[in-house]
DNA sequence: ATAAACCATAGACTATGGTCCATGGTCAAG
DNA sequence: CTTGACCATGGACCATAGTCTATGGTTTAT
């Protein structure tokens, strides 16, 4: 499918689009047309925008969805530790929780001063 | 005093003095020789600088932190509500704490799956 | 045939808080 | 008198996730 067609499917623009491709976050994407040079994109990247999306509400960059994209590629049949990814992420997380904690602790005690 | 001395005072960098006088942040910084164009930066930056570093302690951006400086310049007799300006800032905190804490749910729910 | 809609590429721009570099002038010690 | 340390200015660069514009080519509908 053309560009137009995968943002209309996916609901990203095609900027957007184009970004994730020049950050190699696609697949499939080839030049098939001798007479123009517009790309065509394999169905496939419908899906891999909806995990992008998903991933991202999860506070994962880009480089790190780009990372399991291609730890999938280079090796389509080995499964991926899923639970060990969100776990990471979950410390992460954890982490900034706890030091927005410590701020506002300190936040308040000035303010109670 | 020259730029290098408060760098030394303050521990900040000439660069990044540098910096916060581009942002309108430091105050009385003439040219007083006619021989070179060095600048003089009053001892009154010293104390601006360690407010800076505290402040961004608690999240203030520089902005912020050059409002209050501002605030002060135009009205130095007036007390600024400064419990009120924590308050604030308290509550950005707050929200930011929350809004992590809800994708710290959604991962732990996807963990536990 | 012409306009609207589409496509590609490249580069600039946004916010944030700096850092680093090049250029050129000045000052202090040996 | 020269070297090293200091000073000033301006601009480029870093990450992050895009957005917007300019330019030029193509396709589709009227």
């Amino acid at each position: 499918m053309k560009i137009g067609e995968l943002s209309k499917q996916t609901g990203m623009s095609r900027d957007t689009i184009r970004f994730y491709e020049g950050k190699g976050m696609l697949t499939n994407v080839t030049r098939p047309f001798e007479w123009n040079n517009y790309k065509n994109y394999g169905e496939e990247n419908v899906k891999r925008i909806q995990i992008i999306k998903y991933l991202q509400r999860f506070s994962f960059r880009l480089i790190e969805i780009k990372e399991l994209f291609d730890q999938k590629d280079a090796n389509p049949d080995k499964c991926i530790d899923k639970s060990e990814v969100f776990k990471n992420k979950l410390k992460i997380i954890e982490k900034e929780i706890n030091e927005l904690q410590q701020t506002r602790k300190a936040l308040l005690e000035i303010i109670n001063d």
